[in-house]
DNA sequence: CGAAAAGACTACTTGTACTATGGACTTTAT
DNA sequence: ATAAAGTCCATAGTACAAGTAGTCTTTTCG
């Protein structure tokens, strides 16, 4: 039940973007930087961040002082779609996946047990990756900062 | 965040021998019937009640009229505990695992956000892993089927 | 006793997904 | 014009999942 590097970074960078949005700073924050504060490597977030560009999360800009920043306010963003676009779908076994249902193969799909408990798993994962926000990350994270007497 | 097939065969085949406890029915079980009534390569399903075998959750009888059948009783066995023999940690990193922790390399372990988040998500997932028993299982298979008038 | 049925154990294979790395190209500010 | 940035495409290496094969051991029963 592991979430894939893939979508570790993806989750890191995506936080890491909606943090200058919080402090009105420009948000525009280049790949390298993040790369650095977050210890990952440059080219492999560089696929990351493009292929959440694609799904529409994030815009960028080219050149000098260009960079990554996010497509919609960071409230509006949840960490159950950047989830979805980086490791696919968030239920532990197809035939209970509300996005993208297959089914498994077991005898009888109403009265399987396994798919009876894995649906519960997984919404309960879901509860919580689509009710977070970016938002309510770096929320959380400054509360508990201060709750610890951190500046930064 | 996918259940592996190994841990997926092996959970439904730890259900299937719950259930003859529950009817007071000859408890051994044979590879060959398990794999035929879920669908499973029996070879492939011998490794997995192997390594279950070996953990000490199903005890077996070798030669003509052998099998396997549970090691305790199905209200003792959770399925936490055979998804973590198959699978490995419930966490979704290895920086929130309670049973095998290990740091994971972000910046500032104690404000990490994500860290927070996957830390609600993994409490949840244990706390439906180890809260349902192999009997819980079986019970609420038995429910659903009255529910919808099947008798088998 | 000996043959057949069952599990135990080890090793190997095959495919695929994860985790990158490299390099050529495009855009933009100065 | 040049350097800093993102874009795109290809590919390599590794690890792990999933499945297969074969041999050995134990047990029952005729």
């Amino acid at each position: 039940m592991r979430l894939s590097k893939r979508g570790e970074y993806g989750l890191r960078a995506m936080i890491v973007l909606a943090e200058p949005a919080e402090k009105n700073a420009m948000p525009v924050v280049q790949i390298k930087e993040i790369a650095e504060r977050e210890q990952i490597s440059a080219k492999f977030l560089e696929q990351i961040l493009l292929a959440l560009k694609n799904a529409g999360m994030l815009h960028s800009k080219m050149g000098v002082g260009g960079g990554y920043y996010l497509a919609r306010p960071a409230s509006e963003i949840t960490l159950g779609q950047i989830f979805r676009v980086l490791d696919g779908p968030v239920a532990p076994i197809k035939c209970v996946s509300q996005m993208s249902y297959e089914p498994c193969g077991c005898p009888d799909e109403q009265t399987c047990g396994l798919r009876l408990v894995m649906g519960d798993v997984r919404n309960a994962i879901a509860d919580i990756l689509d009710n977070t926000s970016l938002a309510d990350v770096t929320k959380r994270q400054t509360a508990v900062r201060k709750k610890l007497g951190i500046k930064r």
